[in-house]
DNA sequence: GTGTGTGAAGTGGTTCACAGCG
DNA sequence: CGCTGTGAACCACTTCACACAC
């Protein structure tokens, strides 16, 4: 089944809202107040929810267990995918103390940096190896997913190295630049400095 | 003039992409070269330049430094925001050290969490108040900009907080969740799970 | 009556294709 | 001849509007 980008990012929070609704102990949640608790309108809540077929019951709306359970069935991976994380200086140790990472669907089996401070020494009880190191301990160790924290002027060397491992299938690039990889790598990038940057855009336009 | 946010965040990259070009001595740029090195198609690149007026030399590309230049004014706040950062855990830290702050359209003014022992001390130099100081200090200090790095369940209870003050214009959100403003301030949400959520499911989308 | 499911219409953004200038 | 600038075609996503099930 094909999915659009947007709606899967409206999954993932769909998913988050109905695990603290079912939480607080909410049974049916409408369309409408799903929208309103996440800025989307209903109708667009609909549409998403339909792709899976008749889940709601007209005139009361989505049973809160059973929706969160499908959801969480379309997210779920197949299996844990194993991941790394490449850079450990400010981002990169915050996200390794995130929440998100604490989901067991989410793997971080090993640490790499450049910084031999840092190098053979444990963070997090996960162990930190050098760089150059990166193609063999992926391979190891099964490694498919990377988490890019590094400088904007190692970014692309570091995905270089990492991909020279033949084993990388998606890579989330934390670096404000844009990386080049091959095409069986998928690349998602959040770039901090971009949002902030649109942010202070807008507030401009709006103070004209 | 309005421009589309996407071609905002392009814009954004463009900028990043000339100055690196203009600092290695390069004088003279294409878009195609522009679209390979950013992963964008030549005819969107143009089509996103054109906007400001021909800019480009037919037969030959784009001036380095004069395209730079312009986007530069483009972007440029008419003077520094004056902003805060809510939330002095890992994620919060991290952005303190984060290169893209250093620039000085960025100026941290304040820092605010609930944690005792965090508040009257001041870190990168910028000193830390109560949660519950902010409306004044924001007052004070002229803040319209919030960058809001708490956990979940305390970012609608902070955002609530600051608007008291009736001051802030922007607020750009780490938290993953969705927060309900007035709509006199405007929100960019910067939401690491989902993120990650969706590449984790293009994987598995590929992997059938 | 109430809230879902959905075709159809609308909107916004991207890509094409080529005319035109250097 | 090369590369820009741009209307037109295209595509993707969102919103509307209403029939229909509970």
């Amino acid at each position: 089944m094909k999915i659009a980008e947007p709606t899967v990012a409206r999954l993932v929070q769909y998913h988050r809202l109905l695990e603290r609704l079912y939480n607080e102990g909410q049974k049916v949640v409408s369309s409408q107040e799903m929208g309103e608790l996440l800025n989307f309108k209903a109708s667009q809540v609909r549409k998403d929810l339909s792709y899976f077929g008749e889940i709601g019951k007209r005139g009361v709306g989505y049973h809160v267990e059973r929706l969160f359970k499908h959801i969480d069935e379309i997210l779920s991976p197949p299996r844990q995918w194993k991941m790394a994380l490449v850079g450990l200086g400010h981002l990169g140790t915050a996200l390794l103390g995130y929440g998100a990472f604490k989901n067991t669907k989410f793997g971080i089996q090993a640490l790499f940096d450049n910084d031999q401070a840092k190098v053979g020494k444990a963070y997090a009880g996960i162990p930190c190896h050098h760089i150059k190191e990166a193609p063999s301990v992926i391979r190891d160790k099964g490694i498919e997913v990377i988490i890019l924290t590094v400088p904007a002027e190692a970014a692309q060397n570091c995905i270089d190295i990492v991909s020279q491992s033949g084993r990388i299938k998606g890579v989330l690039n934390f670096s404000p630049v844009s990386i080049v990889v091959p095409d069986t790598i998928r690349v998602y990038s959040v770039d901090i400095s971009v949002e902030l940057e649109k942010l202070l855009f807008y507030l401009k336009q709006n103070s004209k």
